[in-house]
DNA sequence: GTCGCTTCTGCAAGCTATTGCAATAATGCA
DNA sequence: TGCATTATTGCAATAGCTTGCAGAAGCGAC
């Protein structure tokens, strides 16, 4: 993580009344250093390599702050857990195939006429947030 | 639950190899005389109060059954346990204010035109049970 | 630098849901 | 009706995540 994007992630913070702490820090650059998705017992796992005292509620605890702060997002893929990645780049949402598991990303564009259609129908602003859908794949399908 | 119901379920169990047991029957019949969605704990609630003995994995286990039998659906709206209704009825989804905690019902239909778009876009054949799409209700959005 | 306020962390306990295993009981067949 | 087979149950342990609380530490003021 750059020295400027510490810098602004602390301000970030400080504006909403919370610290930056190594622990924060430490989160943060195992999310960032991760190419794919990455969960919290890896998170940990992670971090401990470095600072073999941070507890995992803590990760979690982190975790929830950077997801209200709109830098993490939180994807349920089916796996039993959840798994995290930086909400910088472009939203996006997937296909998880039930029968031979791959992940697909979309584009968050897929949504907008549901979108629309929720909010003509029923009034409801919908916010999708990394949806899963699953299903099955085009192989898949036979 | 009526007889022929009880019959046919009887069948349908059987016709997979599973068996009609008292406890399926009675976590089948506590869901069924719910008004809305139910709990696990509460299902187990019920059930116990027949029979005191019932654990609690038998009724997850019962409920993994019925859910792979198409008889109860699974819907996770939120409140950090899945709760459980009868999927004879029509297939809807629900819309979760994150405000006020209201939950409405849709017609499955709203998701016909996504489903269209990520079979032509992505060759993927989505399967859309009972989805919870969380955002503001109508109220909420002042 | 250091003092004090308030947030944050680590620990332990707790919650929902899942799983391995041995005992139990439902079903088919003689 | 009784027996053998095999699904099912209850128990206990476990996984993933959350929460209460007391001590630790970040941050601003001096």
């Amino acid at each position: 993580m750059s020295v400027e994007r510490r810098r602004s992630l602390t301000e970030a913070l400080r504006e909403r009344g919370y610290r930056l702490t190594p622990q924060r820090l430490m989160v943060l650059e195992a999310i960032e250093a991760s190419d794919d998705h990455i969960s919290a017992e890896d998170i940990h796992g992670k971090a401990r390599a470095r600072y073999p005292y941070i507890n995992i509620s803590t990760v979690y605890r982190t975790l929830e702050l950077l997801k209200d702060e709109g830098l993490v997002a939180e994807t349920d893929l089916g796996g039993g857990r959840f798994l995290y990645h930086p909400a910088g780049k472009a939203h996006h949402h997937h296909l998880v195939c039930r029968r031979c598991g791959r992940v697909m990303d979309i584009e968050a564009s897929a949504f907008e006429g549901l979108r629309d259609e929720l909010e003509q129908r029923y009034g409801f602003d919908a916010v999708f947030e990394h949806i899963a859908i699953f299903g099955l794949c085009r192989d898949c399908r036979e």
